[in-house]
DNA sequence: ACCTGAACACCGTTCAAGT
DNA sequence: ACCTGAACACCGTTCAAGT
């Protein structure tokens, strides 16, 4: 049944969560729900398809709660233009984020694999629905959607993985290399608020996205 | 040597380029350069290390051939600011984006293994410069720098993998769901050229650059 | 229909041994 | 100093067999 599939693709997560992915295996995951590796198999077809089964999973938790976009408001006339777009892009991109922090190894399964999902679709969906309410023109709202997704995710990414990393500026100078811009800012590398920077990113993005509204 | 390590890294990314990342084996690449898998350690120190230096191996073919960043043009005045970090900006995301398609496999590495090489830290370097002498304020430079970094690995990651596939209407009408924003998009969705995609992507960003910029 | 267990062809890495 | 080969504890997956 599908309840199993459920189960199985819960204990993958968990094992990813507290020990890496490199500790998904067909073995423990099986040793975790209490069946055979080969038992697996009828449920989630192979190892790789049981990885594109997490990524369904991580965006299934996404949506969980409130719906994606929050509902037009009633007072918005037809002369002004809807700014509700503002506040579900936030809404997604923070929930990403936080999926990240909770998933810090699985996450990375959304980047690398190409998800088709039903939950996938439906969450772009309403991004596009968002895009167009805004004023986007429609021939921009696609890329746009990958714009901002791409950001979002690879930002989620690089923070949890450590891509981010603050290099630490006496590891560097030990090792000889001299970068001038880097002497040039200073101390400005080193105080680093990250909640704040996704912010900023945010806002400019949004920035972004309103410099392409056609007026109407 | 360090000529022998070079020669290890070659053969390990050869592999990934034409059977996958996951074909990367000690035992593949000992086979490959035709010595006995131990015989690696001394010059990788294991398996995760021997990624990292594929990293590094990676950023190494970005820089070859001519600088990042184009010289200042002579004629260049005091009184007005530089436009060259626009063009340095656009050579550097091309040069990345061809660098992927070189290696797709071998390019998620960049997006999952914190990168903190002297070849990386010195691309970033010459990023800095540009957004100084571009005039964005010194308390933004590291952040606008992530911001377009990640856009960037993550645009080209996403490319070579697929995460953009074009879905086909076709199949998802077969799925039984319905996407309102995708149908009112409709053929939008299907005519993309990734090329035209990407330079107006990388517009947007110097836009959204110069509007920081303080004036001086 | 659902599950098991042995087996096959692989892994990364340790260790004792060779030159 | 540099390399080898056997061995250990793992993999994903096939296959024949059980209930």
């Amino acid at each position: 049944m599908e309840d199993k599939r459920r189960q199985i693709l819960d204990a993958a997560l968990a094992i990813a969560d507290e020990d890496g992915l490199d500790a998904v295996s067909m073995r423990s995951v099986a040793a975790r729900v209490g069946m055979s590796p080969m038992a697996l198999y009828p449920y989630v077809g192979s190892k790789a398809a049981l990885l594109d089964g997490l990524v369904g999973r991580l965006l299934g938790e996404l949506s969980t709660g409130d719906a994606l976009r929050p509902m037009q408001p009633v007072g918005t006339g037809p002369g002004q233009r809807s700014q509700e777009w503002r506040e579900g892009l936030r809404t997604l991109a923070n929930r990403m984020r936080a999926l990240a922090r909770r998933h810090p190894s699985a996450f990375m399964l959304l980047l690398s694999r190409p998800s088709v999902t039903p939950e996938a679709a439906g969450a772009v969906d309403a991004v596009y629905q968002g895009l167009l309410e805004a004023g986007v023109p429609p021939k921009d709202v696609p890329r746009i959607e990958r714009l901002v997704s791409t950001f979002v995710l690879g930002f989620a990414a690089s923070e949890v993985n450590g891509r981010f990393a603050v290099d630490d500026p006496q590891l560097r100078a030990r090792r000889g290399v001299d970068l001038p811009a880097h002497k040039t800012l200073g101390a400005v590398l080193l105080e680093v608020d990250w909640d704040a920077e996704f912010e900023a990113d945010l806002r400019d993005l949004e920035q972004l996205i309103a410099s392409l509204v056609r007026p109407g």
